[in-house]
DNA sequence: CGCCCTAACGCAAACGATTGCAATCTTGCC
DNA sequence: GGCAAGATTGCAATCGTTTGCGTTAGGGCG
């Protein structure tokens, strides 16, 4: 028994036809004529040869690689697991594979990153970086390359993306603090490079401006990395500069993290003292103390929509400006109280 | 401007060269001989004409894909994305891919991922689903597929293996907590069919030996899933047949938060009525409360060095029985404190 | 019974690289 | 100056599939 593959050739032979006809066969979806007792020994020598297909070759031909370029920032963001859970599992199901890469917010990773993924001549893109004007997304599309977005989107609208609706979501949980009885409320903002960090000032904004509520510069912070150390400095500032707060919403459950920690320091408690709000419900936020009020957005459908998109993409369908909006719902949990005074 | 795509045929053309000659000037690791001055045109022309290597003819010829497969329960355990990373970071710098597929524990799933990695021809496995006993490593192992275990090892360590010291680990946070004066000590394993789950139970066993304290059969339960309903469950078992118990150690953080949704259910307070310890040190491990007292494992270069070794195998490299046994360092947080009697 | 059409299959040329071997050219040395 | 050794480079086969086109055979129809 040697140990070479088996080929196409090796079926051909054993059948007795040619391996165009051993192709045709195992390839029904091309449309190619062949008849029945025919195809019926092809798929049954190549079962007892035990064929297997040489992607490499089939690949070479065709010039498609069945795979999908996936760039995150970063893998270890509690974010991003869900996602690409939603993107894998869908891929795999369409007989596609997702290669990874994390940028860590460096444009020369992000650059580096896509460039093995055109050096391995992936079939298409998913992008969950983004920022609102991208010039390597610029490039992509110039490129004509099969590209969607997840999560962040840029500017102008002009690729398909998969995104959450930041605005309505965090105007619902901006409302919901409201509705408690707050009126001075700050806001700790994610960068306003990013579609999601400007969309959820915008959101806050909106419910704050319905509900008659000033608009103070001082109770909008912006946590330049979106950590929780930002954050808590973040929080800081937001108090020191006006000590009425009693409530401060952010634009993630980390950032929320950072608020906890600020108030500790500070001798506050949440919520008695002031109230917090986190946005993404990442695993977990159940879990802190207190238990992060937050807006749950649909992680692993995100992943799996943008899978799906740039399948459709990939066949050829044409989704110009196709961009999904995916609803969040509000998950009130204890670090949102009426306030005190 | 055609939109072909520039192949070796278009260098030789332009240099004037035969097509095998540039091929031996863009791969000199192949140690072929060709003169400076040819090599310099070769390479300037690649350069102009925006030359890219197709991996499809490449791996077609060469039989290589320069990927490596990677499965993992679920990529949504907090535990599995740093070592992903390590995995990744070192693979992509020796110009390799990682292609992911989760297997959430189901052998079904299990088997698929490997399917079509296989199917994919990757280079390399690297596997953190096994189980002491398994049979889908034997068989890959009976393939000869260069093949590293990580986090997990089977039974009889035929498979190298990159992984922590579990027991060691284990013994040291237990302990950390005897040594607190704690005498009644529960422990919440992991499903002894995975190494670290034997492993773990052995080095609190081992503590609690060396220390001359009683292992009562009444004081080990174990979490079936590894989930923190499951520990839940675990912990209140564990109360109610020995309610003297003023500590319970247990096989991950996970399980750990499973046992404060315990207590507190039963109106214990951690650490002031029992003392808990988790293992793995999660992320966000040190924003519960209280904090927990954990051992750090090296999930990052737990990941690395896999790949690294896989690299090592590939090239050729004879690492029968090589396991790297990495150190975990105990870390000290606010679950654990001496017991009140 | 002849002709045309279609179904089924074979033929062979790709796809773009790698590589053992042959051919050529230098160079050194006697 | 001739010859051998060594350095370069060319030649051509090959990796395993896909696919446009040609060929064959069979069937329907006039």
């Amino acid at each position: 028994m040697s140990n070479r593959p088996v080929t196409l050739r090796d079926i051909a032979k054993k059948v007795g036809v040619h391996t165009s006809t051993v192709s045709r066969v195992l390839n029904p979806d091309a449309g190619a004529k062949v008849s029945r007792e025919v195809a019926l020994k092809v798929t049954r020598a190549a079962e007892e040869l035990g064929y297997s297909l040489n992607p490499f070759a089939r690949s070479l031909k065709t010039n498609q690689s069945f795979t999908i370029g996936v760039l995150i920032p970063d893998l270890t963001d509690p974010l991003f697991p869900p996602i690409m859970r939603g993107i894998e599992d869908t891929l795999s199901e369409a007989g596609y594979t997702a290669i990874l890469a994390n940028s860590d917010n460096d444009p020369d990773h992000e650059r580096k990153g896509l460039e093995t993924m055109r050096a391995r001549k992936v079939d298409g893109l998913i992008l969950a970086t983004a920022q609102r004007k991208d010039r390597l997304v610029a490039r992509c599309v110039a490129d004509r390359i099969p590209l969607v977005l997840v999560n962040r989107e840029v500017e102008d609208h002009s690729v398909p993306a998969v995104v959450n609706d930041d605005i309505g979501g965090m105007r619902m949980v901006t409302e919901h603090v409201i509705s408690l009885g707050h009126r001075r409320i700050g806001h700790i903002s994610g960068p306003q490079t990013l579609s999601t960090g400007m969309n959820r000032l915008n959101g806050y904004l909106a419910a704050m401006r319905a509900h008659g509520l000033p608009e103070r510069h001082a109770d909008m912070v912006e946590a330049a990395p979106l950590t929780d150390a930002a954050a808590q400095a973040a929080a800081e500032a937001l108090l020191a500069s006006d000590p009425d707060l009693t409530a401060i919403v952010t634009a993630n459950d980390m950032l929320a993290l950072g608020a906890y920690d600020a108030l500790e320091a500070r001798g506050l408690s949440c919520p008695d003292d002031v109230s917090v709000t986190g946005f993404n419900d990442i695993p977990f936020a159940d879990k802190f103390k207190p238990p992060i009020t937050t807006v749950r957005i649909q992680k692993f459908e995100m992943g799996a929509e943008a899978a799906r998109l740039v399948l459709r993409m990939i066949k050829g369908e044409n989704v110009g400006g196709l961009s999904m909006l995916l609803r969040p719902t509000l998950v009130v949990r204890g670090s949102t109280a009426p306030p005190r005074r």
